[in-house]
DNA sequence: CGGTAGAATATTTTT
DNA sequence: TATTCTACCG
């Protein structure tokens, strides 16, 4: 496990205060536990959990609701170890999403899907959104499909349907001033869409969940009996359908306890709604109340500044956080000329801690926006600082994985038509765009799916020349040949779609960096595949596409494990680490430009700020450019306002003398190319490798120790296959991979 | 139909 | 700057 993200055991091994203990032991009735930073929140969770557990409540009757599937995963750990009891894997744990995906699975049919329905994630939905304007004739600009999309989930969050819509004299207002009168079509028609194609998207599991709820009693109670004991976790965060499953479900026991901080509520963008938290006194009689106000974590100047950072704030609930740790360091604010120098700079300050005894894995780089990481990474890799950047693209959400899941989620879900449509012509295999559009609009005129459409009569309405009718003919033969292997296990599933569909084989014919970067990651979900057919009983197909459609970690994999860590604030929700170094704190990026015209959008940025402040162990660092290149120019730019709210005591401010007569632009770094992929090597070790031999150990940059399988030489590239240790079989281009001969 | 080159456009955060 | 879109030629 990640040293770095586990929480020190400093708070472990104390026994719990009385408040913390307090809510431990209060199990009945509606309780509210509003925890603080550092105030040992994960604690009280799963010890109430296990103390459940250990005064007899059965597992299969606990629903314990986290922010995200690792959270859960590491509740469940803990829990195991206070409860003897092997069963943890009976709670029902995870996020909203995936556990309402699980039960919606079960009661499909009752709301219209079959089980077998599969996830859009959001890329997909913008794809149809933006097919559903075009075919509209609707200007693209106006109807930016990105923002319809966003406007379209806030409504589901907030459980308006298309006919609620329309009863409402503000929306409608609102879309009209934005001169977007056609909105309510638009999301009408995705929604018809999605249904037709058997498909959901991440806020239909809710909203679908909340009308099963509604709309069949029998059901509704079938979960109330199940669900005796509920907990959320992180509820400042919950969006009004959340809330609303959450009042149905614990309406009969009324077990539910609620755990969060609303000075942490920093989702609003996505239709969390801070109220829920406020209002949860209102909507439940007796609510018992814990505040768990002791910071176990930071120093006393931390606590405080961000205290006074939070103080700015109007909307939020009457707490005191201390701590009565040693009083540490002062804040220290530094300023930098431009961007470039603060990746610089502030790597070199991580550099140097880590050469005074602490290690990388200590230090922690926080930014508001994913593309502050460059910076940062340039001058981590400059010094040979081992770092890691969470966030960017999921390893699930790359072209070529998206692509073959493509793949997969139709053998699950036939009807998928965005699935289809992303793989009608990849490989491509003659099959153009105004082809593809003729199926398309004759499946719509009949309120057919593509694929349903292919397999009738209506087919011969339209008119295709002879070459492609045959294409078309071969595209669906091999849809039905693959279609047929649903019931074999994942990894063999997959292996017939590579072989038949021959998507590798054309990488490998064209083996530039890009191809043979694609050709890692495909062999990377071959072992996914693999791993996950071996695990305990679940090798079905669909477990395993509802697994990655719910996926969200963002890891990068790494070989070593002393890094530094750098993510967005967001997500370091809920970590920490001894060294904080949060930077960018400008106007218009920290608060976001945005965000600085409305003051419930800036308290929610303060509350970031906040959260970043509090990720905090031992020391805070804060930075800002005065300089900032923005769409491949300069800007120049003020520090944040947050900085003034900061009470002086707890901060200090050290100028940069060299700042601006820096020297920084003079010398250029080495640049990555992107995020995602070409590690260009040294073409000119090739010739060391011309003799390797099959059995030889190697070691590899990115995949560690492994042994040579087979090599082969056809195709004027040398490929190798690799039994690496710990990631199994790949294949190597010699050409391009990174690695040195040990045996 | 397929591939590519040059143009257009985008940066807030994500289950 | 980096990624995505569009237009055009083979």
């Amino acid at each position: 496990m990640d040293n770095s993200l586990k929480k020190s055991d400093n708070t472990q091994k104390q026994k719990l205060n009385s408040e913390q203990f307090a809510a431990v032991q209060h199990t009945e009735g509606p309780v509210m536990i509003i925890a603080g930073p550092g105030s040992g929140k994960t604690r009280v969770i799963t010890e109430r959990i296990a103390h459940l557990i250990n005064i007899g409540i059965n597992p299969e009757n606990i629903l314990a609701l986290t922010f995200t599937n690792k959270a859960a995963k590491e509740m469940k750990a803990r829990i195991a170890d206070l409860t003897e009891n092997n069963d943890v894997f009976a709670i029902c744990m995870g996020t909203f999403h995936s556990i309402f995906s699980k039960i919606l699975r079960e009661e499909a049919h009752i709301i219209g899907y079959t089980t077998n329905f599969t996830i859009y994630d959001n890329e997909d939905s913008v794809k149809i959104i933006r097919r559903i304007i075009k075919d509209l004739n609707l200007d693209k600009d106006i109807y930016n499909a990105k923002n319809i999309f966003t406007r379209i989930s806030l409504m589901k969050n907030y459980i308006i349907s298309p006919k609620k819509y329309l009863h409402s004299e503000t929306l409608k207002k609102q879309d009209l001033n934005n001169k977007r009168p056609e909105f309510l079509n638009i999301y009408r028609k995705y929604c018809e869409s999605c249904k037709q194609s058997n498909c959901m998207d991440f806020d239909d599991l809710l909203i679908n969940t909340y009308d099963l709820f509604k709309e069949n009693e029998e059901i509704l109670n079938k979960y109330q009996t199940k669900f005796q004991y509920i907990l959320i976790d992180e509820y400042q965060d919950t969006n009004k359908v959340q809330d609303e499953i959450i009042k149905q479900v614990s309406d009969k026991n009324k077990n539910v306890c609620i755990v969060g901080d609303d000075s942490q509520s920093i989702y609003s963008f996505r239709g969390a709604n801070i109220n829920n938290m406020l209002n949860f006194k209102k909507f439940y009689s007796d609510v018992k109340e814990f505040k768990l106000e002791q910071n176990y974590r930071s120093t006393q100047n931390i606590v405080n500044a961000a205290n006074s950072l939070i103080a700015y704030n109007k909307n939020k609930i009457d707490k005191t956080i201390f701590s009565d740790k040693e009083e540490g360091e002062k804040i220290q604010l530094l300023e930098y000329y431009n961007d470039r120098e603060e990746g610089q700079k502030i790597a070199t300050l991580i550099s140097n801690s880590i050469q005074q005894s602490t290690s990388a894995s200590q230090h922690a780089v926080l930014y508001r926006t994913n593309s502050q990481s460059k910076v940062i990474e340039d001058g981590l890799r400059k010094l040979g600082v081992k770092y890691k950047i969470y966030g960017g693209l999921s390893f699930y959400q790359r072209k070529e994985i998206k692509d073959i899941m493509a793949f997969l989620k139709l053998i699950l879900n036939n009807n998928d038509d965005e699935s289809l449509l992303r793989i009608f012509n990849y490989p491509t295999r003659g099959i153009g765009l105004s082809t593809i559009n003729k199926i398309r609009l004759k499946a719509e005129e009949n309120n057919y799916t593509i694929w349903r459409t292919l397999n009738s009569e209506k087919i011969n309405e339209v008119h295709f020349t002879k070459n492609v009718k045959k294409n078309i003919d071969h595209f669906v033969e091999l849809l039905h040949t693959i279609f047929k292997s649903i019931n074999k296990n994942v990894f063999e599933i997959l292996e017939l779609v590579i072989e038949t569909t021959g998507i590798v084989r054309r990488l490998e014919d064209n083996p530039n960096p890009e191809n043979i970067n694609r050709l890692e990651n495909i062999s990377e979900l071959f072992n996914s595949t693999k791993i996950f057919s071996m695990r305990s009983n679940n090798d079905k197909l669909i477990d395993f596409i509802n697994e990655i459609s719910l996926d969200e970690s963002t890891e990068q994999k790494t070989t070593h494990n002393d890094y530094v860590s750098l993510m967005t604030i967001h997500q370091s929700k809920g970590l920490e680490f001894p060294y904080v170094y949060i930077v960018g704190l400008e106007n218009g990026l920290f608060p976001s430009q945005q965000s600085m015209r409305e003051k419930k959008q800036l308290e929610e940025e303060r509350r970031l700020f906040y959260v970043a402040i509090t990720r905090a162990i031992k020391k805070v660092i804060v930075s800002y450019s005065l300089n900032r290149f923005k769409f491949g120019s300069m800007n120049q730019t003020t520090q944040s306002l947050f900085l003034n709210e900061i009470n002086y005591y707890f901060i200090k401010t050290i100028k940069n003398q060299k700042a601006y007569k820096s020297h920084s632009t003079t010398f250029s770094i080495p640049k990555l190319n992107n995020r995602k992929l070409v590690k260009i090597t040294n073409n000119d070790h090739n010739h060391h490798y011309k003799n390797l031999q099959i059995g030889q150990n190697i070691l590899h940059n990115v995949f560690g120790k492994g042994t040579i399988k087979t090599i082969d030489n056809s195709h004027g590239n040398q490929k190798i296959k690799v039994l690496f240790l710990e990631h199994g079989e790949k294949i190597l281009l010699t050409k391009f991979a990174k690695f040195k001969i040990i045996s």
